[in-house]
RNA sequence: GCUGCUGUAGCUCAGAGGUAGAGCACUCCCUUGGUAAGGGAGAGGUCGAGAGUUCAAUUCUCUCCAGCAGCACCA
């Protein structure tokens, strides 16, 4: 045994643990083992810190050594040494372009340089000609730790402003670590790669050219942001960009013009022409909502449009949000003065006024009042997304006025209605997130613990999962947030549940209480599908346009093969529309082929080709959308399957 | 809102300082064809809007509008 402040001793994942002097390395640990590992290992998790195996180990601990098989730790490396390599070739070719950060992102890594001229899609060729030149050359990375007096020094030396001010951001006063990247140098936590030979330098690609705000900060500079994307190897890189390119078949703008669902234009920016398509879906899914709201408790109303600055004064929205508010000035006859309106932006206070009328009493507690909320809003024009985000949407919107004691019970029943419908919907899974207090709040401690204790009961007593969101909630109270997935991995927020005792303060809601005294009812704002036009756009990219039968627009079109036919045709749609399936003729006088073409592009869900042996027989053939075989079927048990296949899953 | 890019026929796109083209879609004619495009003819555009440079602008410049990507924002 060595003495102790020399000798460490090294666990490995096999449960065996070896003696080594302290500041050994994890490369020499490899190196120790085999002279092939040494060369395959790329970094080591050291007591569950992901090390280079540069850095010295200095006390006892677990050690684990990876290879370019172990994808978690060979994808940060790659991506990471990446970000390196790109500023390096950026700085080669445009020596006057100052760096700034450059992190790691799911599948691949960013980086944001400051300089004059702007980027180009042909750079970006530029750039990775450059980048696999600098893998070739198989520079050595180098670590060095500094203390940060010469960092600033360096950096302030070498006209890099960006890297003093991110040191001088920098908590305590711990040393620098600085990596060498050839002779290319960069402050970085690390860990990195050994040389930049051990990049694949066929698994990368720079994608994107974009602006982005140094530091995230509006106020401040905007750089310019150079994406990539990597992967350990070539075959990963092309499955990637093969998904890209389904997800891109799946925009909800693309098949919204095939399917011919809605359109937008120049004079109405953020706002959706409903084509009797889309409007459809739209109508399908209220309906549905509605039987489920009302089977859920809830009474349904409506508020109006335009309102008085007076209420959103009341509220606090019009100093908070003025900005972001569609303003109607309205010169009324023998009035002072104009009155000045704004377009609903949101439901809430409405729902106040509708609640403050008459006298309410504990007994009429919950109540819970829905509307299927038309609001308008002037979102920034970047933010606009085809009908994801727009500027004029309804919410599936509701409010519950209830006691503080009632809130546990609300939530978990609201938890368990909005789970039935994604499930009805056809998402089976959603990650509910759950945001507590933040810094600046109103309300006692005592009053947070209560209604944080409330949500978090309610989530268990679900059985349900959720992550937590410290800070994350409203100034007035704790909301928990529900994220859809879509088919191809995107996270998506569209259910939301939130407490807000704030409101019903601001705009004098109470009721009368057992003690026959006013008390002031909790408010919880509560959506499951957010807003129609984002759920819809959710739905389609998510089912790829395939939408579940009961809510495509199209459901069947009946062909006719020879005009012989049509007759029989219109027989056959007229047995569908009367077992409720939304059924159309196509009698054209086109060919089959032609006829099947057209519908599969357009996402009908059933084509039903008529011919005289249909005729003759009284069945039709069936294809699906996405099959290539055909079946024959009796037109009685055609009518009867496709009627309940078009019937709501509330309804069956 | 910020940075960059884009805007030509319903859609997807080509084009050039001298007032425009393709494919699909559309209309008409021929074709009655059995499961992803049968053939022919025709019609369709103030080249996003406004200003400037020029003998001449859809093309070059500027401003505005809208869209796209990202950032910021999302009550």
């Amino acid at each position: 045994m060595a003495p102790k402040d020399t000798a460490i001793s090294l666990t490995f994942p096999d449960g065996n643990a070896r003696s080594f002097e302290a500041g050994v390395t994890a490369g020499d640990v490899a190196a120790s083992i085999s002279t092939s590992l040494r060369k395959k290992a790329i970094s080591a998790t050291v007591n569950g810190a992901h090390y280079d195996l540069a850095w010295p180990i200095e006390e006892d601990a677990s050690i684990a050594i990876h290879t370019m098989a172990d994808e978690e730790q060979a994808n940060e490396l790659v991506r990471h040494d990446l970000a390196h390599i790109m500023a390096r070739a950026v700085q080669e070719i445009w020596p006057d372009t100052k760096v700034t950060i450059g992190p790691v992102i799911e599948n691949g890594w960013y980086y944001d340089f400051d300089r004059a001229e702007p980027f180009t899609p042909e750079d970006l060729g530029l750039i990775e000609k450059k980048m696999k030149e600098i893998i070739n050359k198989r520079d050595p990375v180098r670590t060095e730790v500094w203390d940060r007096a010469r960092a600033i020094k360096h950096y302030e030396d070498n006209g890099e402003p960006y890297k003093v001010e991110l040191i001088e951001a920098i908590p305590g006063d711990e040393p620098l670590r600085m990596y060498w990247h050839g002779d290319w140098q960069d402050l970085c936590r690390g860990p990195h790669l050994q040389h930049t030979g051990q990049v694949p330098g066929d698994a990368f690609k720079l994608m994107s050219i974009a602006g982005a705000y140094w530091r995230g900060d509006s106020d401040r500079a905007m750089l310019q942001r150079i994406y990539g994307v990597a992967f350990t190897g070539k075959e990963k890189l092309r499955a990637h960009l093969n998904m890209l390119e389904e997800a891109a078949k799946r925009d909800h703008r693309k098949l919204g013009r095939e399917m011919d669902l809605y359109h937008m234009q120049e004079e109405a920016p953020g706002q959706v022409f409903w084509h009797p398509n889309g409007w459809t879906i739209y109508t399908t899914l209220q309906d549905y909502m509605r039987r489920k709201q009302r089977a859920g408790g809830y009474r349904e109303i409506n508020t109006p449009q335009v309102v008085n600055r007076k209420l959103w004064e009341a509220s606090g929205h019009w100093e908070k949000y003025q900005e972001h508010m569609f303003i109607v000035e309205v010169e009324e006859e023998h009035a002072a003065e104009k009155a000045v309106n704004a377009l609903k932006p949101m439901n809430c206070p409405c729902h106040v006024q509708v609640f403050n009328q008459g006298l309410k009493s504990y007994r009429d507690l919950p109540l819970r009042l829905a509307e299927f909320g038309a609001c308008t809003r002037y979102e920034p024009s970047g933010a606009l997304h085809g009908i994801m985000r727009v500027r004029g949407f309804t919410q599936d919107d509701a409010h519950i006025f209830c006691t503080e004691d009632q809130i546990e019970a609300e939530c978990a029943k609201f938890i368990n209605f909005l789970a039935d419908i994604y499930d009805d919907l056809g998402f089976e899974k959603f990650e509910i997130k759950f945001a507590t207090r933040p810094e600046k709040r109103v309300g006692s401690d005592e009053s947070w613990d209560h209604v944080e204790g409330a949500l978090e009961a309610a989530i268990k007593a679900t059985g349900r999962e959720f992550t937590l969101e410290p800070g994350d909630g409203a100034f007035y109270g704790p909301k928990l947030d529900f994220y859809l997935t879509d088919a191809i991995g995107r996270v998506w927020q569209c259910g939301t549940f939130q407490v807000d005792p704030n409101l019903p303060e601001r705009l004098g809601a109470t009721y009368i209480g057992e003690d026959g005294a006013k008390h002031r009812p909790y408010m919880l704002h509560r959506a499951c599908l957010g807003s129609f036009e984002r759920f819809i756009g959710i739905l389609i990219e998510n089912s790829a346009g395939k939408l579940p039968f009961w809510l495509a627009p199209r459901q069947v079109v009946v062909a006719s093969i020879i005009s012989d036919a049509n007759d029989y045709v219109e027989d056959v749609v007229a047995a569908l529309q009367a077992a409720c399936v939304r059924a159309e003729a196509d009698v054209r006088n086109e060919k089959i082929n032609y006829k099947v073409r057209e519908h599969s592009v357009a996402k009908v869900p059933i084509i039903l080709a008529v011919g005289a042996r249909e005729v003759e027989d009284r069945t039709v053939t069936v294809r699906r959308l996405g099959e290539k075989q055909t079946k024959v079927e009796a037109l009685a048990d055609v009518t009867e399957t496709l009627g309940r296949d078009a019937t709501p899953p509330d309804l069956l």
